[in-house]
DNA sequence: ACTTCTCTCTACCAATTGGTAGAGGACCGT
DNA sequence: ACGGTCCTCTACCAATTGGTAGAGAGAAGT
């Protein structure tokens, strides 16, 4: 059976709102995208706001997911890291828009930010409870755990994200370039978290 | 003499953009922040988009300038990263909206991009040769020059700008928490680069 | 007194916005 | 054949959007 058109207006708007953003994306722009009329839409999701939240649920399983499959296999220290930096990665080629959903929702103005978290939350605690441990067993720099988790954030993110930025220092965008970023950027992180 | 209200208009641009986006930020909201009518703005700037364009230009022009200051010092190896990084930091905890703005203009779906990186192309060139000399010298852990950059460039604007995201964590973002952020961040980077 | 320039305003506009009301078709079990 | 449910549509709306036209106030120069 074909898509519902319930999960094609998830998908249009995943895509519209993860490149150009929430408020730059109007409900006739993604009816029309999908060859159907607004009102369709409209009969699906209550409001527009409505529609954001859904992709904010499902975007956020979908993440959430790929870190618990990759908790569950137990490995320990930096190869934890680096097997979940690359399915990370590996989402962010795929689907590129769904870690751009997660910084449009991630923005100061942005409302959703609480369902986003209400997602993401244990598994942050978890990730923290990982670093801890890590450190007291002595396979990584002993440093605050949160401030840590927030580096190794903000760099998987901006990296996996910042295409335009990296347009912008002249670095190629190709499939291998992104092969190339994730090893640059897990040696940079190995090097990051490697114990004295 | 007070501020022009060319500069008014400016400064609360740089604000709205900065947080809520250019296509959240109606003409009307921005007038009405300022207590002016939209008609006014429209006499400075021919247009919404020439407004985000000057509010670029001036922003990006800020950071250069900081980049310039501190790259006339001559510093070496990490700790001319550290100090540029602090710099950085100031100004994001100063200004918040400033990186913001950067965020904004740098997403996918955007304009203006081009506009930035003629501003910013001189200084990534400088900081590239910086990295490459740093490395011959054996001042700094080899690797890829531009990749280093990239994740320089996601960690360091990542940390400083991913306030909901602390938030979500759990971490503080008072003053004080700026301060830890930052000096973790600092030594996370220097374990990243130091060489082996 | 005169014009000229700078600035902010009122008045207005066509297009687009998110959203409502409800018609009508297709398929269902009865 | 019939009522009901599911789905997509046309028609419409008030509010907001970015932008135009031009009036009028004030200061400055002549």
């Amino acid at each position: 059976m074909a898509e519902s058109t319930r999960e094609r207006i998830l998908d249009a708007a995943l895509r519209a709102y993860g490149t150009d953003g929430f408020a730059a994306t109007s409900l006739d722009a993604l009816a029309a995208d999908l060859g159907i009329r607004k009102q369709t839409i409209l009969y699906y999701f209550p409001s527009k706001h409505a529609v954001f939240e859904a992709v904010v649920d499902r975007a956020a399983s979908d993440l959430v997911k790929v870190f618990e499959e990759e908790a569950a296999r137990g490995i320990d220290g930096l190869d934890q890291v680096e097997a979940i930096v690359k399915r990370v990665f590996r989402l962010a080629v795929r689907r590129p828009q769904l870690l751009g959903l997660i910084r449009e929702v991630t923005r100061p103005g942005s409302l959703s930010i609480d369902r986003l978290s209400a997602h993401t939350a244990p598994i942050f605690d978890r990730a923290r409870d990982f670093l801890q441990r890590e450190m007291d067993a002595g396979r990584m720099r002993p440093s605050d755990p949160e401030m840590l988790l927030l580096s190794l954030y903000s760099t998987v993110v901006g990296v996996a994200t910042e295409l335009e930025v990296q347009r912008a220092m002249g670095i190629s965008d190709s499939l291998r370039g992104a092969v190339a970023r994730r090893q640059e950027l897990i040696r940079f992180l190995r090097a990051a978290l490697e114990p004295v």
